[in-house]
DNA sequence: CTCTGCTTTCAATACTTTTTGAAAAATTTG
DNA sequence: CAAATTTTTCAAAAAGTATTGAAAGCAGAG
């Protein structure tokens, strides 16, 4: 904030400005997408920015790129660092911190994926398990029809839950090979 | 509502009872795994309702077991079936209109990635496409970092909507088949 | 056409979630 | 240790989302 930026050269008068049109609209893209997804949009929109910084930027940084305030950067920063999407960055001699995200995308969705399997996921199947006895032996049309929906819902929720652990837990590579020679 | 329901034998002397905790814990764990997932929570509450009931229900008869206004009902409802899951289903000689789920699990899961790739993936997409020459030809570390950045998600992203593509194609069995195969 | 019974609409209200900003806490420096 | 700088917290305010309920709309029956 306190430096000056360097200049670079470019082929187009307008390169610079249309840079910057280009990352507002893409934070702005990501923040809506992770919204409708259950993340908070100002938690995407931190991750954004930093997936196209190429430099670590302080909570200071984010507050004026972003336009918000302190605590609210603060807050989903952390929340980021929870998810394992962003971390702190220390600089030799420096007091402030920085923040950097992974920028590889497939480790991103490996995290996302792991965390909400956790948050959500796990506790449905908890919950299918308990229910699943319920009504199993019983002739009211109420009771059976509960019994069957929850194991079928049981039942998918389980292969949900493999098929998510296998992606949590391939490689790149491997993963991209399989899936790229069974989908198109 | 205005007929009483048949008395059914049981085994268990709290059965009734149990049946209809049942009910209740599941269709609140829907809509909060709904609500986490950006859908409305009575719209999954209604879904969750529909999908452990053995018969159509009416408007009428939602609003009561769940607890919910008339309108609230009737926009939900409308909702449910814009996104495939729940279909409108008439009497012979009947003027109210019942409605019923499809209880297919793995139905319900293509009609939503269908929805949501359409309504969330695509704009994305087209996003990613249009942003993705900004910055290609420059030296502005900037620039090359956001180029950088939007072709790894637009790598990714294409990725992911041809895998979403393959799964609403695929019939049950063959999708089945193919991961239980491939993930564990 | 008018009554009746049901569905749909939508402005007002209630509720939930997010954001702010100032104060407190923590950490480094001299 | 106190001063300086930065991070963290959290109650209050703002913004966003869902829900209500009364009124309007609609369709079949008489």
């Amino acid at each position: 904030m306190t430096e000056t930026p360097p200049q670079y050269p470019s082929d187009r008068k307008d390169a610079e400005l249309s840079v910057e049109e280009a990352r507002k609209r893409f934070i702005e893209a990501w923040g809506n997408f992770g919204n409708a997804w259950g993340i908070n949009r100002t938690m995407a929109q931190i991750h954004a920015l930093l997936l196209i910084e190429p430099e670590p930027l302080s909570a200071e940084q984010i507050m004026e790129l972003l336009n918000i305030s302190r605590g609210n950067v603060n807050m989903n920063l952390r929340a980021l660092m929870d998810w394992g999407l962003v971390a702190r960055q220390l600089r030799l001699g420096e007091r402030r911190e920085y923040f950097v995200a992974d920028k590889d995308i497939f480790q991103v969705t490996k995290k996302v994926v792991r965390e909400r399997k956790k948050r959500e996921l796990s506790p449905m199947i908890e919950l299918l398990d308990e229910l699943g006895a319920v009504g199993a032996d019983q002739k009211d049309p109420k009771a059976r029809e509960l019994n069957h929906s929850l194991t079928r819902i049981r039942r998918f929720a389980g292969s949900a839950d493999r098929v998510l652990e296998s992606l949590i837990r391939a490689e790149e590579s491997w993963f991209f090979k399989i899936f790229m020679k069974l989908f198109r």
